[in-house]
DNA sequence: TTTT
DNA sequence: TTTT
């Protein structure tokens, strides 16, 4: 009925951008969230890793402008995806869907990423058949972001919003 | 850095409460939470179903008040949890640690947890051996929250407060 | 950059329903938050009384189903405006934008606000002149709320969204 | 019941630390938050200005940390206090009750507060004698922010922690 | 495995 | 000027 994240920390690796075979771009990266202490007697800082998507227009801006170790804040919510794994088992994925993005620290190094260089992993799936499993109309998905090497199986259907 | 949640849902089930083998009082329970919108042309309503956990003295609040089906506001931060499954397979869990819960619906079909009747989940692990496996540091601990009919084994070192 | 407020309260009153001279709806309500903690020793319990505006559809919905004494959820931001009173001092007026608000208690008195009888303010000021003292693109504008009996003189170029 | 804030912005000024006459640690600065549109057609980037306070320990370090201009986080709450002014009317100031601050540009400029030097605002106020016009046990007080170059009349009653 |  |  309401569910609203707030988060800030830092990306571990750079941001990767997809497209549904209907053309909708998705970015996905892995916000590092220090935590705000220290269990176990340890000294070593501890993080949660959080799992972030983006849609749309905010995907194409998070691709271009976000890279690994910025400081970023994100505003969204929880959703817990499940999907049914290769040995029939079902698996729950929580992430945070944003809506909202926030730079913390300036792109000093100028750069979109066709200039980055270091990063492959924006790959169009714009193509893409869908071959079939769709039918039946369940709302329990493949997880889009299983790399298998194959377009990823997803319908503007999907999409949250 | 910063992490901050705000939910507002219904409980799928009345609250589990348990103890650390040190004695620590700790809840848990599912919150179903509607998304905003209804994708896919079905006209179901969706929800997120986002787990959420207490501690101390909280968790006993929690265990004592809430029950089945009560609207319910939750504040807290994500945690992502990881810990080695029976087959060897790392498996991360991501809940919710609440500081603060507001019970939305009043409790008027009175009852604190002891006069419900029909939960029998208030079971103390107070005593438990809490030996063995822990040794060598390491911060992946197990889930708490599997329950295999034995006293869980979490030490106090590993609260988050 | 980021300014996200999340509120649980009740109604101090009716909410008030106006509209501009273009007619855009726009709603006015007072949520009462009570604290946390009671201070100064007395057990009294204090509240925080906070000003809520809400444009447009959600206005229309707000002045439809929500009522006094109602507990209610609202997400939004912090707005802070100023404007010169008739002594010509400036005066500073914080409230928070709505852009979502949930009822938390069902609405068992049914009643849209045209049933409920108690309530005589969603009078229309559709009509309104909107003229002279807006040149100059001055970003200081009068309060909307200051109620003088003339129709309120904000433009369409003020709302926030 | 329910009143969390989130802000990211910077610093108008350097913050301003003063104690009340029981010695408690009060620093309060403003937060330039830029609205995340412009308005009227015109093209300037507006924000809000938003104060905020906070007590003891947080103070403190906010105090010897933060500096004008600085990008800065605060999680906290929303606060309404009113008091009567000089002519007897009575006035509203909202401000955010800030439990939690986050320093997010580097402090390379070194600096703890006492080197800064551009700086003259941490007067201690830590005799003063507390005046008299507290009795009756009103929850109505002064401003400990009016500026008149006399101790603050506030007392540990008043913290809201 | 899910709530109204 | 304030709500349960």
């Amino acid at each position: 009925m309401l569910n609203r994240v707030i988060l800030i920390g830092r990306l571990t690796k750079d941001p990767e951008l997809r497209y549904t075979p209907a053309g909708v771009a998705v970015t996905q990266f892995t916000l590092a969230v220090d935590r705000p202490f220290t269990s176990g007697g340890s000294k070593e800082r501890e993080a949660d890793f959080i799992n972030i998507v983006t849609w749309r227009q905010l995907a194409e801006t998070c691709a271009n402008y976000l890279r690994k170790g910025r400081l970023t804040a994100v505003e969204g919510r929880i959703q817990v995806r499940n999907y049914d794994n290769n040995e029939g088992k079902r698996v729950y994925v929580t992430e945070v869907i944003a809506d909202n993005v926030r730079f913390l620290e300036s792109n000093n190094s100028a750069g979109s990423r066709e200039e980055g260089g270091s990063s492959n992993s924006n790959a169009s799936y714009g193509g893409g058949s869908g071959s079939g499993n769709r039918g039946g109309g369940s709302r329990e998905q493949q997880d889009p972001f299983i790399d298998d090497g194959k377009p990823i199986d997803i319908s503007d259907d999907d999409l949250p919003f």
